[in-house]
DNA sequence: ACGAGCCTACCTAGTGATAGGTAGGATGCG
DNA sequence: CGCATCCTACCTATCACTAGGTAGGCTCGT
């Protein structure tokens, strides 16, 4: 069985969403990456909105592991938001948009369920990061003035905006530098 | 005459990309939103892609006028960003995504003409934010040590990401203070 | 008379989804 | 064991519907 073909639907449809977004890709493109009949897509995924709930689901998931891991084994709250932004880098270097940025940017055409698991997501960054930042400034790695959750809002719209420019500009070589001076900022003692 | 359906349809074609995205929103819709028949558009626009373009280049102008206006009342670089932002914030709260975000987010999908508007609308901006922060270092208003058209970069994706983000929690409380507080940034001492 | 603007009616090529069938592997049972 | 039954995974063929686009005709102001 090796990798399985619902794993596989799952894989490419990730792939479609993340260059053309939900709405732009068809049964009949996916069909026709993974080797199998349109209708035989069904038989996994009875419906699109299935198809792309399940999407999401694993993509948060991944998130979530990647996220504890990084938690685990970094303990400066720098090096922790430097693999964050890597998460994005990588992908991006790779032709892929942050899955969530490509659907938030279609969310009054995607059904209900799919706009609350996207809302999910975004929550789960922002908490990630809330604690990060968090724990950054009990360090002393960061400023003490700084709104924890502000913070993480910022670094959160940074890093996708950058991923959404880098994209349509096809230049994917400053966004570190970019993200890296925001962060550098954080760690500012402020001047008023 | 009074406004024209040729500009409704732009108008109304330009609320749709900015909550559905190009790819999902149809002749169809638009038809019903203008009131006038499908066909009828095509007419006025021969091809969607026409449209699509006819769109972005209206954007663009509006966005070319309004950004000379503030060079012209704003001279401090703090409150031409303020004002820069507000053109982001404003439309939000109006519903509506900025136009090149959710463009951007469905690149592999859209006609090449439209993903090079795109990138001129970016670069267009860019520019801009490079000649205000430029300005401010030279003032005094800014740091000296900063990259200008990195910082440039970072203002615009976070204004871009911010409302990707906003958009899809539906909170649009938040950004106006997470982009003052990236900005404030930008005029302090560095500590090393 | 003419053309701009809009219409009805239609086209082809898709869309997601369904019906019904086939091949093969697992399971249960006398 | 043999045999029936079920299940998974895929197929072909087709559904109703929508996509963008076309052809040709009506109406109205100039």
């Amino acid at each position: 069985m090796s990798i399985g073909t619902r794993d596989l639907l799952l894989k490419e449809a990730e792939t479609l969403a993340r260059t053309r977004g939900y709405a732009a890709f068809s049964y009949a493109d996916l069909a026709k990456r993974v080797g199998i009949r349109k209708a035989s897509i069904h038989h996994h995924f009875p419906t699109k909105e299935g198809l792309g709930v399940a999407l999401i689901d694993g993509y948060l998931a991944d998130f979530k592991v990647a996220l504890a891991k990084v938690l685990e084994e970094e303990s400066s709250a720098k090096a922790r938001l430097a693999i964050y932004s890597g998460f994005f880098v990588d992908s991006l270097r790779g032709g892929l948009m942050p899955l969530c940025a490509a659907l938030s940017a279609e969310a009054a055409a995607l059904p209900e369920s799919m706009r609350l698991q996207v809302s999910t997501f975004f929550e789960l960054h922002l908490d990630w990061l809330s604690g990060v930042v968090r724990d950054g400034i009990a360090d002393g790695e960061f400023r003490a003035d700084l709104d924890v959750r502000q913070t993480a809002t910022m670094l959160l719209s940074l890093l996708e905006g950058a991923s959404l420019v880098a994209w349509a500009l096809k230049d994917t070589t400053h966004i570190e530098a970019t993200f890296a001076q925001a962060v550098a900022c954080l760690s500012e003692t402020a001047s008023s």
